[in-house]
DNA sequence: AGCTTGCATCGACAGATGTCGAATCAAGTG
DNA sequence: CACTTGATTCGACATCTGTCGATGCAAGCT
């Protein structure tokens, strides 16, 4: 039978923290959340979308710019970017005729932390940054 | 028509170091390789086995501890294991009547660099801590 | 050899997903 | 106001996906 017991975390449970899914079994909630945004960067055309107006970070980007970069229809693109807009990984904004969509780092930033496993325990990296320049 | 030049890169030439999705437009091949993975991500049961795995690190589990943790038969379990396997995330072995899977983290660690944005590469005068209010 | 247990594969099927064209909404221009 | 351009929404449709039960295969046991 085998009863590995699979650890029981106990390092995770400040709250919103999600501190990686390489350490800890993830509850059915936080997989389910997860597993939102994880889908919503399961394809190709939502990758490159999302890279595009990321790779402009504190910019934005028409989505008559993007458009043209697909051999897609308009409304198709339009899906997409609503897609990754409701995975939170980015936001819009109308102004005037066009419309632009931007990056929301912090989505980006929880999926890396929870990918990220914490430094192997034997070299701690609290290098005190700052001194100099 | 504007055309903006969106950043060709030339940071991540390199080859497999793909650094980063947030500073510069994924080619198609990039963008189609990377998805395939995020999409195995992109379920809750595949996200939960693979924290179940993973924060097993070093170590393996045996199927048979994997099944019973869900509401799910277990042909549907070794589906699910089958596509965190073939995206590269999971590996198995077989040892006498058990199988036994172990994490792949060079797969983790290639998508937490992909979602990890370089440090802020032109950091703005940020309040020169003691300016006024 | 037969039987039993653990896992993978197969075939089927309901539901989700990506795509399109057509229609609609939003703003600016004559 | 009529008209044009940019973008979203709608309806339809082919395909992909998650799930199951049944079956098949691999090892160990009696």
């Amino acid at each position: 039978m085998s009863k590995q017991e699979l650890v029981v975390v106990g390092q995770d449970s400040a709250e919103g923290c999600c501190p990686t899914l390489l350490t800890a079994p993830l509850d059915e909630d936080q997989a389910a959340d997860l597993a939102k945004v994880f889908k919503a960067l399961g394809d190709p055309v939502r990758l490159r979308l999302l890279s595009m107006i990321a790779s402009r970070a504190g910019g934005e980007v028409c989505v008559c710019d993007l458009t043209p970069a697909f051999d897609l229809s308009q409304p198709t693109i339009s899906h997409h970017l609503k897609l990754l807009k409701q995975a939170g990984l980015i936001d819009s904004e109308r102004r005037g005729t066009w419309v632009y969509y931007r990056p929301l780092p912090q989505m980006t930033d929880r999926l890396a932390a929870v990918l990220t496993r914490p430094a192997e325990p034997s070299m701690p990296p609290t290098t005190p940054a700052g001194a100099a320049s």
